[in-house]
DNA sequence: TCACACACGTGAGTC
DNA sequence: TGACTCACGTGTGTG
């Protein structure tokens, strides 16, 4: 913890205490009136709003900004400390591992982990009693391209397939692999697919989101008209 | 990027300069060599080391340890931000990402993953042909015990249980929850294994040992003596 | 202009 | 003692 007669702002204070411009509070600091709170409502808070905003001086404003940016500094650091402590709590490791080893250990895990799941040859493919869809965002390769797997669990119908692909089309996404196993008149797509580095993020949300209304429009038509499809599975790669 | 001119160690190269204790340096540093590298053979740079060892005055020696640590500490930021950029490599997000944001989409998606491997219902547990130890960290609980997944795949015997038992209560590993697979003569054990949150690094690291001794116990007795097992699933919750 | 994110150098604490 | 980590306040760049 930083003592209350450090020498934070030096500079700026020296500067102006020597040119008489304003007296001094008990610390240094001018006497100022803190508006922050502990609540979560307002994230930005202005240390001067709604107080003595009349004649300010320049002097005043510099403080009051350098006062805004100190506390700003302060919740970021704060909010990728919690993250941390979140990492702490989700890894075999003790509360007092410090960041670098911490975030090796993450890097180890999340690699491991990436591995276990991509290694699940039967069971991911096959279609299950409830509809699903799962967008895993996978490793960017090293020309900027990320490839991420999506699979989609849900009723068969004729149309799905044409969808799925307008749906790829649109998103400018690219399918190395597609996988579709189908069973008592339930599909499962597993796809491989590729984004531009670029627009990845939104490329995986846009395709979550599509892929959901999609599902929605399958269980909005009528089931009665289910047809049986024949069982089959179709690897394209 | 900090400017030469910047206030740094300004208290103490005021002190020294006012005191004539030393001339100081074009940039307000005294003359001092590098022998820092960017070579990784040696962690440790210490700046005088080689030099002009004789007759240090203590400021001397207080200007040495000042950039010592303040090369120390680029060198630790260094290394947090290395890991940083290998984690937004390994998450659907481009290269400017802010760290918070990161570490936000991190902790998500080492929780997604862990769900993931944990919903692994018949695969996982079904014995395979080839010997597998996994020993898998988990979440640490509330109370300050990590929880773990330990696997372990190899040719059944009679005295593999006792052993695995013995192995578990040396390392005062508490068994939660224990599933046993056998089939043509081979077994999967995967145990769910609770520890105390101070050893828990040391008590995944050990058991990994021990359960890797075991298997290769396993290994260097008679094949020929194998026994036909009656193939079973037990399950102790 | 200003809110935000980052790297930096430094004081303090720990082992 | 010194090697190490961390929080802090600050300067700087960006949108």
């Amino acid at each position: 913890m930083q003592p209350d007669n450090s020498p934070e702002n030096s500079h700026l204070y020296r500067f102006l205490a020597e040119n008489g411009v304003f007296n001094v509070g008990p610390y240094g600091f001018p006497a100022m009136q803190s508006l922050c709170s502990s609540s979560s409502s307002s994230y930005h808070n202005y240390p001067l709003e709604g107080s003595v905003i009349t004649d300010m001086t320049p002097q005043d404003r510099a403080l009051a900004a350098l006062k805004n940016h100190k506390e700003a500094e302060k919740r970021r650091r704060e909010r990728i400390n919690s993250h941390l402590d979140k990492l702490r709590n989700l890894l075999p490791c003790n509360s007092k591992t410090d960041k670098a080893s911490l975030l090796a250990k993450v890097v180890q895990r999340v690699r491991e982990l990436k591995q276990q799941t991509s290694q699940i040859p039967g069971l991911e493919t096959f279609p299950s009693e409830t509809d699903e869809i799962t967008v895993l965002s996978g490793e960017c390769s090293s020309d900027g391209q990320l490839i991420f797997k999506a699979s989609l669990c849900c009723e068969d119908r004729s149309d799905l397939l044409p969808d799925l692909i307008e749906i790829l089309k649109s998103l400018h996404l690219k399918t190395l692999r597609a996988e579709m196993v189908t069973i008592g008149g339930r599909i499962r797509n597993v796809l491989i697919v590729a984004a531009e580095k670029d627009h990845s993020i939104e490329s995986v949300h846009f395709l979550q989101t599509a892929l959901k209304s999609l599902l929605e429009r399958s269980n909005s038509s009528d089931r009665s008209k289910r047809r049986r499809v024949l069982d089959h599975k179709l690897i394209i790669q």
